[in-house]
DNA sequence: GCCGCGCCTTGACGGTCGTCAAGCTTGCCG
DNA sequence: CGGCAAGCTTGACGACCGTCAAGGCGCGGC
């Protein structure tokens, strides 16, 4: 694989992992540990990491840029389950797996960089450490509420409430009135995130904007009345 | 709560958890630990067993019935998440939210018994066994699986896909050709399940019927070719 | 510069599937 | 036995949204 470095000595890197919400119950030797089992990964938009079905050996944590984990249907249409962006991890839950495979394909979309720890020593270090066990299953519970949600976004909600769902997920909390967004990510990747085409997304965003709720140039979304959106779904 | 009875001194249900996946790490004692928090719910058809926000206060294993976990909509449509039967567990990951609430509502389908623990007494032996706290991660990792599996299904594939792979999701592992199935549940439950509507299945039943793929009558479903009816998926 | 390419938008069209309504069968109960 | 409700099916209709096609805009490479 290219673009590989090892981290013996990366103090910063070292520095990371004890305030990272998945690492930080570890002791010392511990963190030596899983970084002696781990290595760095640079990716440009477009890098392949996996694809859906290779063995899973790794799982991974997000330092910069960001990334795509997504399925193909047989006629070739994308859906991007999860964006990836720092500080998350993710693959976590490969690890209980009794033959790990990666049930996604794994993409750039930013440049950037990922660590990779080996999937072995981390579940060794599971058994000593109750805390971080708790840290691992309090992180897949987050993910299965979020699936949850999606579940029923998709079967309960049309293309329109999809649309403003997501919008509102980019308002920082408590934020009310008029709220200024930029998208982080290309519009055709948003469609694939939230299951519409472009052409869907374009003329949603078109519609909102023609009723006065918001004003779109570009990526840069003001959403004029959060309130009268959140009302707006329908 | 009606219904409600104690568990002191049943060795059935004794002898039912040590062959559990989810218990069979338990020693004696922990077993007698966790069936003195613990009480049997028996429930009807329609039932409530609890509410989406209601706060979450047990883990349920299910042994005998049926019931649903279920979202409505705005404007009261229902989306079965998930049908549970014996022996399942459900809401384990309940455990590891902060402020734990259900995030869906249960309710029975047909009449049977839950077994309810209190997640507080539970949570205290996954402590004491990393054996029980690997289970329950297998167990949260099988349900993130069937998560990305429902998702791809809703936002890649038609109507027409999902019916059929309901059916064949019905087929036992390992059969071919002529295969004889029994829905285990009323239509409108599957069609909720499936996110169709009751008129959709009917009559996407109905064209696979007529193309000589399947024979209906009332719940007992022929699959006159399963080869074919899994190529059929366009 | 200018060409080509990717991203986004807009329009026209058509299929899928949900909605509404009617009718059928079955089972339950007075 | 008649009446009623629930479950399922079938038909007619229409909205939603995906597909196909065309065109504008910005950007990088030659």
């Amino acid at each position: 694989m290219h673009s590989v470095t090892p981290l013996s000595n990366n103090s910063e890197l070292a520095r990371e992992l004890r305030h990272h919400y998945l690492f930080s119950a570890l002791d010392d030797t511990q963190h030596a540990t899983i970084l002696a089992h781990a290595f760095s990964r640079r990716f440009s938009a477009g890098d392949v990491l996996f694809r859906r079905g290779d063995a899973a050996e790794y799982i991974f944590m997000m330092r910069s840029g960001s990334l795509k984990l997504y399925r193909l249907s047989q006629d070739g249409h994308e859906k991007i389950m999860r964006i990836i962006r720092p500080p998350q991890t993710f693959a976590e839950s490969m690890m209980f797996m009794d033959t790990p495979r990666y049930p996604v394909h794994c993409e750039g979309v930013e440049a950037g960089e990922v660590i990779a720890f080996e999937i072995s020593a981390f579940l060794a270090l599971l058994q000593e450490s109750f805390a971080t066990c708790r840290a691992v299953m309090a992180q897949m519970t987050q993910r299965i509420q979020a699936h949850w949600d999606e579940i029923e976004t998709l079967s309960l909600q049309n293309s329109h409430y999809r649309v403003v769902h997501y919008l509102l997920s980019l308002v920082p909390p408590g934020a009310e009135g008029e709220v200024r967004i930029t998208l982080p990510v290309r519009k055709v990747i948003i469609a694939a995130r939230i299951a519409v085409t472009p052409e869907t997304l374009s003329r949603t965003l078109r519609t909102l904007s023609d009723n006065g709720l918001i004003e779109v140039e570009d990526d840069v979304i003001t959403i004029l009345d959060t309130d009268a959106l959140r009302k707006r779904i329908h």
